[in-house]
DNA sequence: TTAATTACAGATTATTTTGTCTTTAATTGA
DNA sequence: TCAATTAAAGACAAAATAATCTGTAATTAA
């Protein structure tokens, strides 16, 4: 079964979002991350030092250090992350796995899904961080009850 | 990188289209079907063989046998062979990975997403494979010029 | 200066998915 | 009947993805 992201990315986006609920002079560990999105540290660690290299978040060592979101919320758009753990394949490639499906030579369903592929795309790239706030607030203050 | 089918269900449905072109009275072996589609025979025979557990494929073994579809093609939806093969997990799980998703508690993409993916899955839903017959043809048809 | 804490980097393991191989049972034509 | 051919079934191998571990460098507080 296949979804959308890879783990890897939801993850990425989980923390983004969490770090975005946050003030933004925080350093976020790790730690803190992990055990509030209840997710593994390192695997976290490993994501976030990937958004670090493309410039979404920042990062200090050391005691005291952590992550931080290197930008404004509201110049942080749902797609860079994306793009940079799981790339743009998705809306790149063929739904049904042909070979050269374009508009000239079309699968079968080119036409229908590639209008909801550029949907969802219209749809990473208009959500910044900062739209998003405060239902990730809720949801992420929420995240200890749905565990049980 | 990820998208919306895995491979087994993309190759599930490229072989099913493939059987809905041709007459049906004929027996399309594995071999066949794997030298049109360019595909991996055995993988072809893996997937075939489930989608004849659950009756939209039927299949006669020895000299001459083959695989076939068990009903006609206005009665087979495309959902269902995605159901045989990924199951509906997509349809269903949070696409940002937050537990307990839900209207109640719904995650900052909850009711963006939610609408895409419905209108996939109506989509899907929607389409027998005699719609799209045509268009699998032409496709089909011009796969050998697309490998080069 | 030292001890503690943290991100960083890379190796390593585990799991899942994808793909192959081997054997068996059914069917058919010779 | 016998040889060839096919799907079926399951073991097996390879590759991709997910997750963990280990050691190092940076930073800070004491």
């Amino acid at each position: 079964m296949t979804v959308i992201f890879s783990k890897k990315c939801e993850l990425a986006l989980q923390a983004v979002l969490f770090l975005s609920i946050k003030p933004k002079d925080e350093f976020l560990s790790a730690r803190d991350i992990s055990k509030e999105l209840q997710l593994p540290k390192e695997f976290i660690s490993k994501v976030l030092q990937k958004l670090t290299e493309t410039g979404i978040v920042g990062s200090k060592k050391g005691k005291t250090g952590g992550f931080f979101l290197a930008k404004d919320p509201s110049e942080i758009r749902l797609i860079q992350i994306v793009e940079t753990i799981d790339g743009l394949g998705v809306f790149e490639k063929c739904v049904l796995g042909f070979p050269g499906c374009s508009p000239d030579n079309p699968c079968p369903l080119h036409n229908k899904w590639g209008h909801l592929r550029d949907e969802a795309f219209k749809m990473l790239t208009e959500f910044t961080l900062a739209e998003l706030k405060d239902s990730a607030e809720k949801k992420i203050g929420n995240l200890k009850f749905d565990i049980l």
